[in-house]
DNA sequence: CTTTTAACACCTAGGTGTAAAATT
DNA sequence: AATTTTACACCTAGGTGTTAAAAG
């Protein structure tokens, strides 16, 4: 079980010297070491055990765009359409893994490009020259079927690979209503099949790097 | 107008150290500077005005892989079935740029990584650290129709997006009479729409890379 | 009971040769 | 007349939520 994470996570960069080289990458980190089940009756998730995440070291996804110059990263929108995340510990694709039911929050690394080592080849994160940012509302609990129904209709509605399941008669309801609810703009969730998820809200700081869904 | 070419170039690549990091490279080379007609009642290419290819630097296609370490890219085929060749000298894709009915050799790069530059961005070869390897066999002739109907039916039959084309009656006697021809083993000929091509037989060199149709 | 897996129809995205039309 | 372009049907390849079955 594999699949994209949904909305994807979209950044804009400033504040980089233009010739520079640059990696970016994202990874997945837990927001606590909590199991979380869903009550429906209530519509929220509880905490429902704990979990030991500490001996896990997290997958780095390398922008596939890396390395690139200061300037060029500065003048696009950088897309993390294509990362992947799978609940399979002995993935060997190079995936995010991440356990389902638990709270999980992307991070965005910009690490400035250094000849001593080989970013694609150690596929971790160097001591130093790493500037790290996360952003609230990207938070999102992973599940394997969804449990929230607004979620499900948000990603029919803009996911296009799931344009075969969209009703033309009534999905806007839903939809607006969300987009009332979230500070951001659509996309409002990161999300996941096997790994559905519910996004919190949120602000995001006034940092170098910003973020939108996409 | 756009085609991958087809087969692909593919090399096994020795006598690299291994921990070093080596981007390998692939571009294509006018053999002449002739324009060549296809004379259907003799079945041959011949030779029909004069080129100049002198003040034109061909693009460098860098495989997706690089840069990698030598041990990697010895452990494994390397191909490279996602070129593309296009006739439109304007293109502002990377693509390979090509002149329809001339003939032409595409060249492998073995390039040792060098900090004081960063290939992915300046898209030409370095002055040094740069080993350049060439097969006679992969010689093609460029097209926008396809002149021979052998290379038709080798398309048909070994290219999985042509399936729809394929015969399910009479396409082995066509390919297996190909197959005599050439030395190597099938895929036989470079080729491509915009740019169908006839090979030429011939065999490689005992050098540190090798080919094979892909 | 809850959660996960696998097969499925239905999409997006893009690579084929064909044949007719357009260009030179 | 020779060559190139375009629209097209038919593929490969892979990303969706759904559903029923399987697993725990």
């Amino acid at each position: 079980a594999r699949r994209r994470m949904f909305p994807s996570v979209r950044v804009k960069v400033k504040g980089l010297e233009p010739l520079k080289q640059y990696y970016i990458a994202i990874d997945v980190v837990p927001v606590d070491s909590k199991r979380y089940r869903y009550v429906y009756h209530s519509s929220q998730w509880m905490v429902a055990g704990n979990t030991d995440h500490s001996c896990i070291t997290p997958r780095l996804y390398i922008h596939p765009d890396s390395p690139c110059s200061g300037e060029t990263w500065m003048r696009q929108i950088i897309s993390f359409d294509r990362v992947k995340l799978t609940n399979n510990e002995m993935d060997d694709k190079g995936h995010i893994i991440l356990q389902s039911m638990h709270k999980y929050k992307p991070r965005v690394h910009v690490i400035a490009q250094d000849s001593r080592f080989d970013l694609a080849q150690i596929q971790s994160l160097p001591a130093e020259g790493v500037q790290t940012f996360s952003f609230q509302e990207t938070e999102f609990t992973t599940v394997t079927a969804y449990q929230n129904q607004q979620i499900t209709k948000l990603k029919i509605d803009r996911n296009p690979f799931a344009k075969g399941f969209r009703d033309p008669g009534r999905n806007r309801g839903v939809l607006d209503g969300l987009l009332e609810t979230y500070p951001w703009r659509p996309p409002l969730a990161l999300d996941f099949k096997a790994f559905g998820a519910d996004s919190q809200g949120g602000s995001s700081s006034s940092s170098p790097v910003t973020s939108s869904g996409g």
